[in-house]
DNA sequence: CCATGTCCATACGCTAGCGTACGGTTGGCG
DNA sequence: CGCCAACCGTACGCTAGCGTATGGACATGG
Protein backbone atom coordinates (compact mmCIF):
# COMPACT_ATOMS: atom_id res chain seq x y z
CA UNK A 1 0.00 0.00 0.00
CA UNK A 2 2.46 2.62 -1.24
CA UNK A 3 0.41 6.19 -0.90
CA UNK A 4 1.17 8.96 -3.62
CA UNK A 5 3.07 10.42 -1.16
CA UNK A 6 6.40 9.17 -2.04
CA UNK A 7 8.96 8.92 0.82
CA UNK A 8 12.10 10.54 -0.47
CA UNK A 9 14.11 13.56 1.16
CA UNK A 10 13.24 17.14 0.90
CA UNK A 11 15.50 19.13 -0.46
CA UNK A 12 15.03 23.20 -0.07
CA UNK A 13 13.26 23.56 -2.85
CA UNK A 14 10.65 21.31 -2.45
CA UNK A 15 9.73 23.09 1.23
CA UNK A 16 9.69 26.66 -1.02
CA UNK A 17 7.67 25.14 -4.07
CA UNK A 18 4.69 23.64 -0.92
CA UNK A 19 5.02 27.78 0.56
CA UNK A 20 4.33 29.44 -2.90
CA UNK A 21 1.51 27.05 -3.06
CA UNK A 22 0.03 27.59 0.00
CA UNK A 23 0.68 31.22 -0.11
CA UNK A 24 -1.63 30.85 -3.18
CA UNK A 25 -4.15 28.49 -1.50
CA UNK A 26 -4.35 30.31 2.06
CA UNK A 27 -2.69 33.49 2.08
CA UNK A 28 0.59 33.91 3.34
CA UNK A 29 -0.87 32.60 6.62
CA UNK A 30 -0.87 29.09 5.31
CA UNK A 31 2.86 29.47 5.05
CA UNK A 32 3.25 28.02 8.59
CA UNK A 33 5.69 25.43 8.89
CA UNK A 34 3.76 22.46 11.17
CA UNK A 35 0.83 22.37 8.05
CA UNK A 36 3.08 22.44 5.28
CA UNK A 37 5.25 19.86 7.26
CA UNK A 38 1.82 17.62 7.74
CA UNK A 39 1.54 18.33 3.91
CA UNK A 40 4.44 16.76 2.51
CA UNK A 41 4.61 13.85 4.91
CA UNK A 42 7.61 15.23 6.73
CA UNK A 43 8.08 16.76 10.19
CA UNK A 44 9.61 20.49 11.55
CA UNK A 45 12.70 18.39 11.82
CA UNK A 46 13.67 18.70 8.04
CA UNK A 47 12.05 21.82 7.53
CA UNK A 48 14.84 23.35 10.44
CA UNK A 49 17.63 21.51 8.95
CA UNK A 50 17.20 23.23 5.75
CA UNK A 51 15.52 26.87 6.62
CA UNK A 52 16.15 29.06 9.76
CA UNK A 53 12.85 29.95 10.51
CA UNK A 54 9.52 30.18 8.94
CA UNK A 55 10.48 33.79 7.32
CA UNK A 56 13.22 32.17 5.43
CA UNK A 57 10.84 29.74 4.13
CA UNK A 58 8.62 32.95 3.33
CA UNK A 59 11.57 34.66 1.71
CA UNK A 60 12.37 31.66 -0.51
CA UNK A 61 8.60 31.54 -1.53
CA UNK A 62 8.43 34.99 -2.66
CA UNK A 63 11.65 34.63 -4.56
CA UNK A 64 10.05 32.10 -6.58
CA UNK A 65 7.41 34.19 -6.99
CA UNK A 66 8.97 37.19 -8.42
CA UNK A 67 11.66 35.23 -10.30
CA UNK A 68 8.32 33.67 -11.98
CA UNK A 69 6.11 36.31 -12.88
CA UNK A 70 9.19 38.09 -14.12
CA UNK A 71 9.51 35.29 -16.33
CA UNK A 72 6.57 35.35 -17.28
CA UNK A 73 6.25 38.70 -18.51
CA UNK A 74 9.86 38.50 -19.88
CA UNK A 75 8.09 35.19 -21.74
CA UNK A 76 5.25 37.45 -23.27
CA UNK A 77 7.28 40.26 -24.91
CA UNK A 78 9.70 38.19 -26.45
CA UNK A 79 6.70 37.10 -29.01
CA UNK A 80 5.03 39.78 -30.93
CA UNK A 81 7.36 43.17 -32.06
CA UNK A 82 4.31 45.43 -32.76
CA UNK A 83 3.69 47.19 -29.13
CA UNK A 84 0.19 47.41 -29.63
CA UNK A 85 -0.22 43.74 -30.26
CA UNK A 86 1.66 43.44 -26.74
CA UNK A 87 -0.47 45.26 -25.06
CA UNK A 88 -3.34 43.51 -26.24
CA UNK A 89 -1.30 40.01 -25.56
CA UNK A 90 -1.00 41.33 -22.01
CA UNK A 91 -4.84 42.12 -21.36
CA UNK A 92 -5.52 39.01 -22.72
CA UNK A 93 -3.87 37.19 -20.83
CA UNK A 94 -4.52 38.84 -17.49
CA UNK A 95 -7.89 38.69 -18.36
CA UNK A 96 -7.88 35.07 -19.45
CA UNK A 97 -6.90 32.46 -16.69
CA UNK A 98 -10.03 31.42 -15.02
CA UNK A 99 -9.50 31.67 -11.61
CA UNK A 100 -7.04 34.29 -12.11
CA UNK A 101 -3.70 34.26 -10.07
CA UNK A 102 -4.01 33.33 -6.61
CA UNK A 103 -0.26 33.67 -5.45
CA UNK A 104 -0.66 37.20 -6.93
CA UNK A 105 -3.37 37.81 -4.92
CA UNK A 106 -2.07 36.55 -1.60
CA UNK A 107 1.11 38.50 -2.15
CA UNK A 108 -0.58 41.94 -2.83
CA UNK A 109 -2.70 41.15 0.18
CA UNK A 110 0.33 40.43 2.65
CA UNK A 111 1.41 43.78 0.84
CA UNK A 112 1.74 44.85 5.00
CA UNK A 113 4.11 42.16 5.63
CA UNK A 114 7.81 43.47 5.92
CA UNK A 115 8.91 40.23 4.06
CA UNK A 116 6.38 41.10 1.50
CA UNK A 117 6.58 44.55 0.66
CA UNK A 118 10.04 45.48 -0.71
CA UNK A 119 9.32 42.01 -3.53
CA UNK A 120 5.82 43.76 -4.32
CA UNK A 121 7.40 46.82 -5.14
CA UNK A 122 10.26 45.71 -6.99
CA UNK A 123 7.46 43.47 -9.37
CA UNK A 124 5.13 46.50 -9.80
CA UNK A 125 7.64 48.51 -10.52
CA UNK A 126 9.08 46.37 -13.17
CA UNK A 127 5.59 46.28 -14.58
CA UNK A 128 4.72 49.60 -14.66
CA UNK A 129 8.23 50.56 -16.07
CA UNK A 130 7.51 48.50 -19.08
CA UNK A 131 3.85 49.55 -19.54
CA UNK A 132 5.13 53.09 -19.88
CA UNK A 133 7.89 52.07 -22.47
CA UNK A 134 4.96 49.60 -24.57
CA UNK A 135 2.66 53.34 -24.55
CA UNK A 136 5.57 55.17 -25.45
CA UNK A 137 6.78 52.79 -28.42
CA UNK A 138 3.08 53.31 -29.34
CA UNK A 139 4.24 56.80 -29.64
CA UNK A 140 3.09 58.94 -26.71
CA UNK A 141 5.05 61.11 -24.98
CA UNK A 142 6.49 60.44 -21.15
CA UNK A 143 3.77 61.75 -19.39
CA UNK A 144 0.82 60.92 -21.56
CA UNK A 145 2.26 57.17 -21.49
CA UNK A 146 2.81 57.40 -17.84
CA UNK A 147 -0.76 58.11 -17.10
CA UNK A 148 -1.74 55.45 -19.54
CA UNK A 149 0.12 52.59 -18.22
CA UNK A 150 -0.89 53.62 -14.87
CA UNK A 151 -4.51 53.25 -15.98
CA UNK A 152 -3.63 49.95 -17.56
CA UNK A 153 -1.71 49.02 -14.15
CA UNK A 154 -4.34 49.60 -11.85
CA UNK A 155 -7.28 48.36 -14.20
CA UNK A 156 -5.02 44.97 -14.25
CA UNK A 157 -4.77 45.16 -10.45
CA UNK A 158 -8.46 45.51 -9.91
CA UNK A 159 -9.15 43.27 -12.28
CA UNK A 160 -7.50 40.05 -11.05
CA UNK A 161 -8.58 41.19 -7.63
CA UNK A 162 -12.32 41.15 -8.98
CA UNK A 163 -11.87 38.09 -10.62
CA UNK A 164 -10.45 35.94 -8.53
CA UNK A 165 -12.20 37.74 -4.45
CA UNK A 166 -15.47 37.77 -6.13
CA UNK A 167 -16.81 36.11 -9.08
CA UNK A 168 -19.35 37.17 -10.79
CA UNK A 169 -19.29 40.66 -9.64
CA UNK A 170 -18.03 41.11 -12.91
CA UNK A 171 -20.89 42.43 -15.17
CA UNK A 172 -19.32 41.23 -18.55
CA UNK A 173 -22.91 38.94 -18.42
CA UNK A 174 -24.32 42.01 -20.03
CA UNK A 175 -21.91 43.82 -21.66
CA UNK A 176 -20.78 40.87 -24.22
CA UNK A 177 -18.14 38.81 -22.46
CA UNK A 178 -14.46 39.78 -21.55
CA UNK A 179 -13.00 39.34 -25.35
CA UNK A 180 -15.30 42.50 -25.68
CA UNK A 181 -14.25 44.04 -22.09
CA UNK A 182 -10.21 43.49 -23.32
CA UNK A 183 -11.22 45.01 -26.80
CA UNK A 184 -13.11 48.05 -25.33
CA UNK A 185 -10.57 48.66 -22.65
CA UNK A 186 -7.47 48.85 -25.53
CA UNK A 187 -9.51 50.74 -27.69
CA UNK A 188 -9.72 53.34 -24.27
CA UNK A 189 -6.21 52.80 -23.76
CA UNK A 190 -5.38 53.72 -27.41
CA UNK A 191 -7.83 56.62 -27.80
CA UNK A 192 -5.71 59.34 -29.56
CA UNK A 193 -2.56 57.38 -30.18
CA UNK A 194 -0.32 59.01 -32.47
CA UNK A 195 1.72 58.27 -35.45
CA UNK A 196 5.00 58.00 -33.13
CA UNK A 197 7.69 59.75 -31.41
CA UNK A 198 6.60 62.69 -29.72
CA UNK A 199 2.44 63.87 -28.55
CA UNK A 200 1.04 66.72 -27.02
CA UNK A 201 -0.97 66.70 -23.85
CA UNK A 202 -4.66 68.68 -24.56
CA UNK B 1 -2.55 61.48 38.09
CA UNK B 2 -5.48 61.00 35.35
CA UNK B 3 -4.66 59.47 32.18
CA UNK B 4 -6.15 60.09 28.91
CA UNK B 5 -7.70 56.66 29.45
CA UNK B 6 -11.36 57.20 30.63
CA UNK B 7 -12.98 54.24 32.80
CA UNK B 8 -16.03 54.50 32.24
CA UNK B 9 -17.83 51.32 31.00
CA UNK B 10 -17.70 50.06 27.33
CA UNK B 11 -20.40 49.66 25.29
CA UNK B 12 -21.08 47.22 22.50
CA UNK B 13 -20.65 50.17 19.80
CA UNK B 14 -17.14 50.95 21.32
CA UNK B 15 -16.07 47.27 20.73
CA UNK B 16 -16.67 47.85 17.46
CA UNK B 17 -15.49 50.93 16.85
CA UNK B 18 -12.34 50.20 18.16
CA UNK B 19 -12.18 46.92 15.99
CA UNK B 20 -12.64 49.23 12.56
CA UNK B 21 -9.57 51.01 13.82
CA UNK B 22 -7.23 48.11 13.95
CA UNK B 23 -8.72 46.35 11.26
CA UNK B 24 -7.53 49.59 9.54
CA UNK B 25 -4.66 49.73 11.02
CA UNK B 26 -3.40 46.20 10.99
CA UNK B 27 -5.72 43.97 9.06
CA UNK B 28 -8.10 41.14 10.00
CA UNK B 29 -5.64 39.51 12.38
CA UNK B 30 -5.37 42.72 14.43
CA UNK B 31 -9.30 42.42 15.26
CA UNK B 32 -8.32 40.02 18.28
CA UNK B 33 -9.62 40.47 21.36
CA UNK B 34 -7.21 40.65 24.03
CA UNK B 35 -5.05 43.63 22.39
CA UNK B 36 -7.84 45.76 22.03
CA UNK B 37 -9.25 45.23 25.42
CA UNK B 38 -5.71 46.40 26.43
CA UNK B 39 -5.90 48.75 24.30
CA UNK B 40 -9.12 50.28 25.65
CA UNK B 41 -8.17 49.83 29.64
CA UNK B 42 -10.48 47.03 29.48
CA UNK B 43 -10.22 43.09 29.35
CA UNK B 44 -12.04 40.09 28.25
CA UNK B 45 -14.53 40.31 30.81
CA UNK B 46 -16.17 43.35 29.44
CA UNK B 47 -15.76 41.77 25.67
CA UNK B 48 -17.40 38.79 26.05
CA UNK B 49 -20.21 40.72 27.96
CA UNK B 50 -21.11 42.44 24.62
CA UNK B 51 -19.98 39.86 21.99
CA UNK B 52 -20.31 36.24 21.62
CA UNK B 53 -17.18 35.67 20.55
CA UNK B 54 -14.75 37.04 17.92
CA UNK B 55 -16.15 36.45 14.68
CA UNK B 56 -19.47 38.76 16.44
CA UNK B 57 -17.13 42.13 16.72
CA UNK B 58 -15.93 40.88 13.37
CA UNK B 59 -19.30 41.27 11.91
CA UNK B 60 -19.96 44.40 13.91
CA UNK B 61 -16.66 46.38 12.33
CA UNK B 62 -18.08 45.13 8.71
CA UNK B 63 -21.23 46.19 9.58
CA UNK B 64 -19.76 49.66 10.41
CA UNK B 65 -17.50 49.86 7.63
CA UNK B 66 -20.37 48.80 4.97
CA UNK B 67 -22.64 51.66 6.42
CA UNK B 68 -20.31 54.25 6.27
CA UNK B 69 -18.79 53.46 2.80
CA UNK B 70 -22.40 53.45 1.76
CA UNK B 71 -23.32 56.48 2.99
CA UNK B 72 -19.94 58.14 1.94
CA UNK B 73 -21.07 57.18 -1.82
CA UNK B 74 -24.64 58.72 -1.54
CA UNK B 75 -23.51 61.64 0.16
CA UNK B 76 -21.38 62.82 -2.98
CA UNK B 77 -24.14 61.65 -5.32
CA UNK B 78 -26.86 64.02 -3.69
CA UNK B 79 -24.88 67.15 -4.29
CA UNK B 80 -24.23 67.54 -8.51
CA UNK B 81 -27.05 66.19 -11.03
CA UNK B 82 -24.70 66.00 -14.02
CA UNK B 83 -23.63 62.75 -14.30
CA UNK B 84 -20.31 63.72 -15.75
CA UNK B 85 -19.32 65.96 -12.79
CA UNK B 86 -20.41 63.53 -10.48
CA UNK B 87 -18.33 60.61 -12.24
CA UNK B 88 -15.26 63.76 -11.64
CA UNK B 89 -16.58 63.84 -8.48
CA UNK B 90 -16.05 60.42 -7.53
CA UNK B 91 -12.45 60.38 -8.54
CA UNK B 92 -11.33 63.17 -7.03
CA UNK B 93 -12.14 62.37 -4.46
CA UNK B 94 -10.72 58.93 -4.39
CA UNK B 95 -7.59 59.57 -5.38
CA UNK B 96 -7.23 63.01 -3.41
CA UNK B 97 -7.07 61.45 -0.05
CA UNK B 98 -3.45 61.12 1.07
CA UNK B 99 -2.68 58.10 3.20
CA UNK B 100 -5.82 56.08 0.85
CA UNK B 101 -8.76 54.03 2.86
CA UNK B 102 -6.64 51.54 5.00
CA UNK B 103 -10.26 50.27 6.33
CA UNK B 104 -11.41 49.12 2.94
CA UNK B 105 -7.94 47.99 1.90
CA UNK B 106 -7.94 46.01 4.80
CA UNK B 107 -11.67 44.25 3.67
CA UNK B 108 -10.23 43.22 0.90
CA UNK B 109 -6.94 42.02 1.84
CA UNK B 110 -9.22 39.74 3.90
CA UNK B 111 -11.76 38.90 0.51
CA UNK B 112 -11.47 35.43 1.05
CA UNK B 113 -12.55 35.38 4.93
CA UNK B 114 -16.26 33.96 5.14
CA UNK B 115 -17.23 36.91 7.36
CA UNK B 116 -15.79 39.20 5.03
CA UNK B 117 -16.80 37.79 1.71
CA UNK B 118 -20.95 38.91 1.80
CA UNK B 119 -20.13 41.86 2.65
CA UNK B 120 -17.65 42.80 0.22
CA UNK B 121 -19.05 41.43 -2.45
CA UNK B 122 -22.55 43.74 -1.42
CA UNK B 123 -20.10 47.11 -1.77
CA UNK B 124 -18.68 46.32 -4.73
CA UNK B 125 -21.77 45.37 -6.45
CA UNK B 126 -23.40 48.27 -5.25
CA UNK B 127 -20.39 50.33 -6.80
CA UNK B 128 -20.36 49.24 -9.77
CA UNK B 129 -24.43 48.83 -10.36
CA UNK B 130 -24.05 53.11 -9.38
CA UNK B 131 -21.29 53.02 -11.68
CA UNK B 132 -23.53 51.63 -14.34
CA UNK B 133 -26.29 53.41 -14.23
CA UNK B 134 -23.77 56.70 -14.51
CA UNK B 135 -22.08 55.95 -17.96
CA UNK B 136 -25.85 55.20 -18.98
CA UNK B 137 -27.17 58.34 -17.68
CA UNK B 138 -24.23 60.05 -20.08
CA UNK B 139 -25.34 58.11 -22.96
CA UNK B 140 -23.46 55.31 -23.26
CA UNK B 141 -25.66 52.15 -23.64
CA UNK B 142 -26.00 49.41 -21.48
CA UNK B 143 -22.99 46.95 -22.83
CA UNK B 144 -20.45 50.09 -23.32
CA UNK B 145 -22.14 51.52 -20.09
CA UNK B 146 -21.29 48.17 -17.93
CA UNK B 147 -17.90 48.00 -19.96
CA UNK B 148 -16.87 51.78 -18.89
CA UNK B 149 -18.02 51.18 -15.04
CA UNK B 150 -16.38 48.21 -15.10
CA UNK B 151 -13.01 49.44 -15.99
CA UNK B 152 -13.85 52.31 -14.04
CA UNK B 153 -14.21 50.28 -10.79
CA UNK B 154 -11.30 48.21 -11.47
CA UNK B 155 -8.57 51.22 -12.24
CA UNK B 156 -10.29 53.07 -8.58
CA UNK B 157 -9.68 49.93 -6.53
CA UNK B 158 -6.20 49.30 -8.39
CA UNK B 159 -5.29 52.39 -7.60
CA UNK B 160 -6.20 52.56 -4.14
CA UNK B 161 -3.77 49.92 -3.56
CA UNK B 162 -1.40 51.26 -5.03
CA UNK B 163 -1.57 54.42 -3.05
CA UNK B 164 -1.84 52.77 0.34
CA UNK B 165 0.39 49.89 0.30
CA UNK B 166 3.08 50.68 -1.98
CA UNK B 167 3.21 54.63 -2.05
CA UNK B 168 5.64 55.99 -4.27
CA UNK B 169 5.15 53.55 -6.90
CA UNK B 170 3.07 55.35 -8.85
CA UNK B 171 4.57 57.27 -11.79
CA UNK B 172 2.98 60.67 -11.31
CA UNK B 173 5.80 62.40 -10.63
CA UNK B 174 6.80 63.23 -13.96
CA UNK B 175 3.24 62.62 -15.44
CA UNK B 176 1.77 65.71 -14.69
CA UNK B 177 0.60 64.89 -10.84
CA UNK B 178 -2.53 63.44 -9.37
CA UNK B 179 -4.73 65.86 -11.10
CA UNK B 180 -3.63 65.17 -14.39
CA UNK B 181 -4.07 61.75 -14.05
CA UNK B 182 -7.80 62.28 -13.31
CA UNK B 183 -8.31 63.98 -15.89
CA UNK B 184 -6.77 61.63 -18.10
CA UNK B 185 -8.54 58.94 -16.69
CA UNK B 186 -11.72 60.63 -17.09
CA UNK B 187 -11.19 61.88 -20.48
CA UNK B 188 -10.51 58.53 -21.94
CA UNK B 189 -13.27 56.94 -19.52
CA UNK B 190 -15.59 59.49 -21.66
CA UNK B 191 -14.09 58.83 -25.22
CA UNK B 192 -16.82 58.84 -27.89
CA UNK B 193 -20.02 59.83 -25.61
CA UNK B 194 -22.79 59.94 -27.40
CA UNK B 195 -24.47 62.70 -26.05
CA UNK B 196 -23.66 65.52 -24.32
CA UNK B 197 -19.54 64.99 -24.70
CA UNK B 198 -18.42 67.80 -23.48
CA UNK B 199 -15.50 68.11 -21.14
CA UNK B 200 -12.72 70.07 -21.35
CA UNK B 201 -11.86 72.08 -17.93
CA UNK B 202 -8.34 72.01 -16.50
C1' DC C 1 32.63 -2.38 7.37
C1' DC C 2 32.44 1.52 9.86
C1' DA C 3 32.76 6.48 10.41
C1' DT C 4 31.26 10.79 9.20
C1' DG C 5 28.32 14.15 7.62
C1' DT C 6 23.60 14.77 6.03
C1' DC C 7 18.99 14.61 6.82
C1' DC C 8 15.00 13.74 9.65
C1' DA C 9 11.62 12.31 13.72
C1' DT C 10 10.37 12.92 18.33
C1' DA C 11 9.77 15.40 22.21
C1' DC C 12 9.81 19.47 24.58
C1' DG C 13 9.15 24.46 26.06
C1' DC C 14 7.16 28.90 24.90
C1' DT C 15 3.79 32.44 23.29
C1' DA C 16 -0.52 34.56 21.64
C1' DG C 17 -4.97 34.39 21.41
C1' DC C 18 -9.80 32.22 22.04
C1' DG C 19 -13.29 31.11 25.10
C1' DT C 20 -15.30 29.95 30.00
C1' DA C 21 -16.11 30.24 34.99
C1' DC C 22 -16.94 32.86 38.54
C1' DG C 23 -16.69 36.36 41.75
C1' DG C 24 -16.67 41.23 42.46
C1' DT C 25 -18.35 46.23 41.27
C1' DT C 26 -21.48 49.59 40.18
C1' DG C 27 -25.42 52.18 39.41
C1' DG C 28 -30.16 53.16 39.29
C1' DC C 29 -34.62 52.03 41.10
C1' DG C 30 -38.01 50.62 44.44
C1' DC D 1 -30.98 52.12 52.05
C1' DG D 2 -30.57 47.88 49.79
C1' DC D 3 -31.03 44.96 45.88
C1' DC D 4 -30.83 43.29 41.31
C1' DA D 5 -29.08 43.31 36.98
C1' DA D 6 -25.73 44.98 34.10
C1' DC D 7 -21.02 45.15 33.62
C1' DC D 8 -16.23 43.90 34.30
C1' DG D 9 -11.71 41.68 36.27
C1' DT D 10 -9.16 37.54 37.22
C1' DA D 11 -7.91 33.10 36.63
C1' DC D 12 -8.03 29.16 34.12
C1' DG D 13 -7.88 25.62 30.24
C1' DC D 14 -7.15 24.89 25.41
C1' DT D 15 -5.14 25.17 20.69
C1' DA D 16 -1.94 26.33 16.96
C1' DG D 17 2.19 27.40 15.70
C1' DC D 18 7.31 28.77 16.41
C1' DG D 19 11.70 27.31 17.61
C1' DT D 20 15.22 23.97 20.09
C1' DA D 21 17.44 19.75 21.59
C1' DT D 22 18.78 15.40 20.72
C1' DG D 23 19.16 10.92 19.03
C1' DG D 24 18.67 8.02 15.17
C1' DA D 25 18.69 6.60 10.14
C1' DC D 26 21.08 6.49 5.95
C1' DA D 27 24.25 6.90 2.50
C1' DT D 28 28.91 7.04 1.03
C1' DG D 29 33.85 7.18 0.84
C1' DG D 30 38.03 5.58 3.17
Amino acid sequence: MDMARERRRLSAEDWAEAALQALGDGGLAAVAVEPLAARLGATKGSFYWHFANREALVTAALELWERRSTEATIASLTVEADPVQRLRMLFTRAAGRGEGNPAELAVRAAATNDTVAPVLRRVMQRRVGYLVGLFEEIGFGPAEAARRAMLAHTAYLGHGELETRLPGTLPLDRAGGLPAYVDSVLTLLLADAPRQAEEAPR
